[in-house]
RNA sequence: GCCCAAGUGGCGGAAUGGUAGACGCAGGGGAUUCAAAAUCCCCCGCCGCGAGGCGUGCCGGUUCGAGUCCGGCCUUGGGUACCA
């Protein structure tokens, strides 16, 4: 007898797919086109659960469609610019470039181990020249067609360090480094407009059938579309009105202030006043997320400037407040604080008045502390409503309203959206130059075609704070592309969600001289299958979505690739516990799980010291909470590996890492390797024991099948459990008992590759496992004959029966009602109701 | 704050509105063995001696029937535009 040996199997039969140019992707006319996707990772340097997660269900995907006839394009590349390779050249030296080179050899090696059935030819890193000198050129494009432009935003300034924070580098709205209270900075920025498409991708959302529910409906919240009053407030002194956006017009008659943002014209017209500098020093304070400035304190200053209520002639202050927003609607509102909990707090604080305009039909207690803020569906009673409402719902009232101000001519209806330009200026080394030149003649001048790519100069040195492009004269100081005077290249470089933004589209000619090739685009895509966190459902998807009606517009992608992922599943993420300790500055320090011993219950280091454990989260390389899939391949093999990620968890959802349950995979493949090993081929059986055994046999096929289709892997996979068992346990002759075996391998070959090529060639199976054409369960043997029903009384299950499959409704009711357990409850009464589900369930409604 | 999810035994989880807990882990018992490893078999939601009762985060609703649908909460997670 055999034994299961990983080591052996994998290497062998990974040799074999090699030699056989398995996964090679080229255009073949006559067979279906698949192209597979997940989302590809940051070169971290360290392989973890999540990216075996997810690479596995790609390749299960994968495998079988190569088995169902399909021609398979399954790439991967890396996701290669970004922050973490700066911070690393700042806390260890050395150059980012090395760094991630070398963090992508290594994850190369430790995916290669997994058996994935991936088409490494085509693999590429966005910190390639040749990626982002093609990246460049798009830009270019997108440039011509008016697609990109520039304009004054908000960044995260450190006042000490005078560098611009990413989001993650605030915290408690603090540099991470100086310690200083951030605040927001303008500075101009490259902007894509993506704000142009806002109603085309919120309308073709739509047609994503295949995209989860929740996702479309985070990007459709996400873009935010309304329809509201757009009004200008006459000023007292004379002045320029002050023009409001609102999606509440119906609540004007409870307007109590208007209010602007720090960043409006009016407050910036008035700097240089000590007050209103002092005002906008504190209102500038703190991070530019959303959330920051939503939570923040609302805080607000009078600015004496006084406008008159467009209906009551009432004279209203103006105030400047931090929690308006520049970037929505006019950067101005109205404040109604009886119907807006952010505006009454506002007005609480300031000792604004808080007038009442609607309320709940049987309820007219005034507002206190709480706005009474209604759904737009739902009908309130108005206290006087200009357009002469009296119950109406919010929604009835807001038409009315706009209709009103637009036949009195003070204002007209306008949908907006939430959705904001996509800024893409990024203050740092590590990522793709935008390939402009500033020249004091010429102005903004874009490099030439032929001169691209750009490309990052490599000496650097990250000693100083700041964009040590900055500070390259070298690099930075170039003539002027038009007029040849002395000039000066953007040191900008762009966001790295620009890179991961059509990366799907280069996958399908990965060396070609322009971005995209034609035939091989018109070909390859769209992606059919993507896969990947879920934490990705707004942004990445959205700019992607994008980038692809871009990349159409310039004529990199047909029309049919506008949107350019068919299908989407989001997985869950993996997560792990967090390990903390604080370092010698008082800073935090993160810790390998791998670094850390639990003792007593107690988590400790090495050194014995103990370590703070944070409760499970995101596995985050800047919380080193990750864990290292290696061992586990070395101790047991890919094969078990990946059997054990698929098999714990439903794949969309979060699972939590544990170390138990790889042991339990690999007993259970050394078992379905010993049983095919076992196998008598000479033995007899009797026909009942065959048919009993392929009947499971085709319920399985049927089961996995759906299972994969449905990325419903842990169920096929527990079907596979129960599959081996029958086979073990099976009484059928040897023949069948082969089939039955050779199935059970293809079957599992999407998940367990290698090990189904060992079982396959064993039973003498034909060619490779992978290639073998899909099984397909006979319609005919899934169905028992007998089945057995429930019965329940006033649905509570109180017996069952077993009745032949197609025994007719009354037979069934008649049957259970002369149920001793029905009888007894039924106590010679006749019952109200009697339900029979043919097939299901009796239920007896006494 | 706002948007989106999730919540079922000791644990991971299964369940087209139709027998809640499939399958796996952990645990308990047994077989085999000189012994062990490996393997195989049985038990395993809670309360109760039992009959039986109670059970899918909490409260309410729809239904012959709700883990599943609806309304309201609670908790946890993700996103919140410069982490990727």
């Amino acid at each position: 007898m055999s034994r299961y040996n990983a080591a052996e199997i994998e290497a062998r039969w990974q040799d074999a797919w090699e030699t056989a140019g398995l996964f090679r992707a080229e255009r073949k006319e006559g067979k279906p086109k698949y192209y597979v996707l997940e989302m590809f990772p940051y070169p971290s340097g360290k392989l973890h659960m999540g990216h075996v997660r997810n690479y596995t269900m790609g390749d299960v995907i994968a495998r079988y469609k190569i088995a169902t006839g399909h021609n398979v394009l399954h790439p991967m590349g890396f996701d290669a610019f970004g922050m973490p390779a700066e911070n690393a050249a700042m806390a260890i030296g050395g150059h980012p470039k090395t760094w991630t080179y070398n963090n992508i050899d290594d994850m190369v090696e430790q995916m290669k181990p997994l058996g994935l059935s991936l088409d490494w030819d085509r693999m590429f890193a966005t910190c390639d020249p040749e990626y982002y000198g093609q990246q460049q050129a798009l830009f270019l494009d997108f440039l011509d067609k008016g697609l990109v432009y520039r304009k004054n935003a908000v960044v995260n300034w450190d006042p000490v360090d005078m560098t611009v924070l990413a989001n993650e580098q605030v915290e408690g709205g603090r540099g991470w480094r100086s310690g200083a209270v951030v605040e927001r900075k303008e500075l101009t920025q490259w902007f894509f407009k993506i704000s142009d498409m806002a109603d085309e991708l919120l309308g073709a959302l739509d047609g994503l059938d295949n995209w989860p529910a929740k996702v479309k409906l985070m990007q459709a919240n996400w873009i935010g579309k309304s329809r509201g009053l757009q009004f200008a407030f006459e000023r007292v002194d004379g002045g320029e009105p002050i023009t409001v956006y609102t999606t509440r017009p119906d609540t004007l008659n409870g307007a109590s202030f208007v209010g602007i943002s720090p960043d409006h014209p009016i407050a910036k017209a008035m700097e240089g006043d000590a007050a209103v500098d002092a005002f906008l020093a504190e209102a500038r304070k703190g991070g530019t997320t959303e959330e920051a400035i939503e939570t923040a304190e609302k805080l607000g200053f009078d600015t004496g400037i006084k406008v008159k209520h467009p209906l009551t002639g009432e004279e209203l202050p103006v105030w400047i407040a931090n929690f308006i927003l520049m970037d929505y609607g006019t950067g101005a509102i109205f404040g109604c604080p009886a119907h807006d909990q952010r505006d009454l707090d506002f007005c609480r604080k300031y000792d604004l008045p808080v007038i009442d305009t609607f309320f709940a039909l049987d309820d007219d207690t005034p507002v206190g502390k709480v706005a009474f803020v209604p759904a737009k569906s739902e009908k309130v009673r108005w206290v006087s409503h200009f357009a002469g409402l009296d119950v109406a719902t919010g929604e009835e009232a807001i038409n009315a309203t706009i209709d009103f101000m637009e036949a009195k001519g003070l204002g007209e209806g306008v949908t907006k959206f939430r959705l904001r330009d996509w800024g893409l200026s990024r203050q740092r080394y590590w990522g793709c130059p935008i390939p402009v030149v500033h020249c004091e003649a010429c102005g903004v001048v874009p490099e030439k075609k032929e001169n691209l790519p750009v490309v990052l100069p490599d000496d650097v040195t990250f000693d100083v704070p700041g964009n040590p492009l900055d500070r390259h004269p070298t690099w930075r100081d170039v003539p002027c592309p038009s007029c040849g005077k002395a000039a000066k290249r953007e040191t900008d470089t762009m966001d790295t969600f620009v890179d991961s933004s059509w990366y799907f589209a280069r996958f399908t000619a990965p060396r070609a001289a322009t971005p995209t090739n034609a035939a091989e685009a018109d070909y390859w895509m769209n992606v059919d299958q993507y896969i990947g966190g879920v934490e990705h459902a707004i942004l990445h998807l959205l700019y992607a979505r994008f980038f692809a009606r871009a990349m159409h517009i310039c004529g990199h992608l047909p029309e049919s690739a506008k949107e350019p992922f068919d299908a989407l599943f989001t997985q869950g993420m993996v997560t792990h516990a967090i390990y903390k300790t604080e370092g010698a500055d008082g800073r935090p320090v993160y810790h390998y799980p791998e670094e850390v011993t639990l003792k007593d219950g107690k988590a400790v280091l090495d050194d014995g010291r103990a370590v703070e454990v944070i409760p499970s989260a995101k596995m985050s390389k800047s919380k080193n909470n990750v864990v290292n899939p290696l061992h586990i391949i070395e101790s047991y093999g890919a094969d078990t590996a990946r059997w054990f990620v698929l098999s714990d968890s439903p794949p969309e959802r979060d699972v939590e890492w544990t170390a138990s349950g790889a042991e339990a995979a690999h007993k259970h493949l050394g078992r379905v390797y010993r049983i095919a090993s076992e196998i008598d081929a000479q033995a007899q059986g009797s026909e009942a024991d065959d048919t009993a055994l392929l009947r499971e046999m085709h319920k399985a096929i049927h089961d996995v099948t759906m299972g994969v289709e449905s990325f419903g892997f842990n169920a096929a996979i527990a079907k596979l459990y129960g599959f081996t068992t029958t086979l073990a346990k099976s009484n059928a002759g040897g023949a069948a008992k082969r089939e039955a075996a050779r199935t059970l391998a293809q079957l599992m070959c999407p998940m367990t590759p290698h090990l189904a090529e060992a079982v396959w060639e064993k039973l003498g199976g034909e060619g490779l496992c992978a290639l073998a054409p899909w099984p397909v369960a006979d319609a005919a043997m899934l169905v028992d004959d007998e089945v057995v029903m429930p019965i329940q009384i006033n649905g509570k299950r109180r017996a069952e029966i077993s009745v032949p499959k197609d025994m007719d409704k009354a037979e069934v009711e008649k049957i259970a009602l002369a149920h001793h357990a029905v009888q007894k409850v039924l106590d010679g009464a006749t019952p109200k109701k009697v339900i029979v589900v043919p097939g299901r369930i009796v239920n007896v409604v006494a």
